[in-house]
DNA sequence: CAATATTGAATGAACGTTCATTCATATCTG
DNA sequence: CAGATATGAATGAACGTTCATTCAATATTG
């Protein structure tokens, strides 16, 4: 009677439902996106999807968590390792934009969905999108501080400027039609922003 | 073709519905609204809001758009009458956050919705949004052309620049919970980005 | 070793709620 | 009175969530 069957795809289910979230998401929209849709896109049956999510907005800061962690575990080192300044801005802006780069999808679940209202996805959200607030204000204070950015600086002012910045050039990027290549921002726009924090810049005689 | 409007011209009902649409969507957000919901706020019946609007959509579209139209009027011969260069830029930054700064509810459905990924809000949206890009483009190749910003500057990647920089600096204000001074952020930020468009400033030898 | 019992991951139909939209009816207005 | 305007209960579809049931794998037993 028990029939020697394949095995239905053992692979770990959570992360074939998150990553089938991150598509769903992607193309819909979280509000526009069912949980049957989510769990038909991950090959799983949609009470499956509640064995490893409690609710919808699980899903969703979890994915997020997950990434921005990751992300930010990646960071940390590679910033360490370069010079305080526009140096590291430099090495700071390049990460951001390459994350993003790196999987469409996702950049835009992250764009589309970091200011939803709802307040159990806000709660979810806020601790991660202030540490790497954070981050970015290491990295101008250590420029400051190092005496290669102005003495007078507003460092929270400057960290909302950076990630504004680095975020309308990635929505812009989601929006083109005619997809260009997000890194070609990369040395304007962080020339541009170490200009504004009052760096001296090579080839500016003084 | 998404509809937008439909007017029956009338006492000030359609306007109520709108304002109430505003402190709805604010403190709800639009998904967490109903149109019993705004209708009731607005003190009127439920089906009264469809003598008015085709559709949900058209509330936020609407609302959105007539908010919009009246900035970029007010906008346009207050930055005309300035100085191209610096002190037009300056004026630009001021409009922006003051008129987030004079209705916070207003500003709070404007920084939630702008991203709404859904097609038919994208669709009523994008003209009005490219539209104010164009003026701040306007406004910064006014400033390379009077020699006033640097020469090679990108107009493009600097529009972006700014416009990010002041969303993010308005989206901060309403995150933050002990609400200080929007307008505080004027000079400094409007500083930085001149300076980061390669302005020369006063008081700065050379 | 075979027969039987147990487990719990997986399923997907069903449930209950919410909500945009409609419409039959009522009220106003000229 | 007639036409315009307003009403809010009714409608029906959509969707998040639940849960009784299935069944392959594993453990127990004789």
């Amino acid at each position: 009677m028990p029939k020697v069957q394949n095995a239905p795809v053992t692979g770990d289910k959570e992360a074939r439902i998150l990553a089938a979230a991150v598509r769903v998401f992607a193309e819909h929209g979280y509000h526009g996106s069912s949980m049957a849709a989510v769990a038909r896109e991950a090959g799983v049956a949609t009470g499956t999807t509640y064995l490893y999510f409690d609710r919808k907005q699980d899903l969703l800061v979890t994915l997020f968590q997950r990434h921005l962690t990751e992300y930010m575990a990646r960071c940390a080192p590679i910033l360490a390792a370069e010079t305080p300044g526009v140096p590291r801005l430099h090495r700071l802006a390049e990460q951001h934009l390459a994350f993003f780069a790196e999987d469409r999808q996702l950049a835009t679940v992250f764009q589309i969905h970091l200011r939803e209202p709802d307040p159990l996805l806000a709660e979810g959200i806020r601790p991660s999108v202030a540490a790497y607030f954070d981050l970015i204000g290491d990295v101008i204070q250590a420029g400051v501080e190092a005496g290669a950015f102005a003495a007078d600086l507003d460092v929270r002012l400057a960290r909302q400027v950076f990630f504004g910045a680095m975020d309308e050039i990635v929505t812009g990027w989601l929006r083109a039609k005619r997809p260009h290549a997000l890194m070609s921002a990369l040395d304007p726009v962080a020339t541009m922003l170490a200009q504004g924090f009052g760096a001296t810049l090579p080839g500016d005689p003084s």
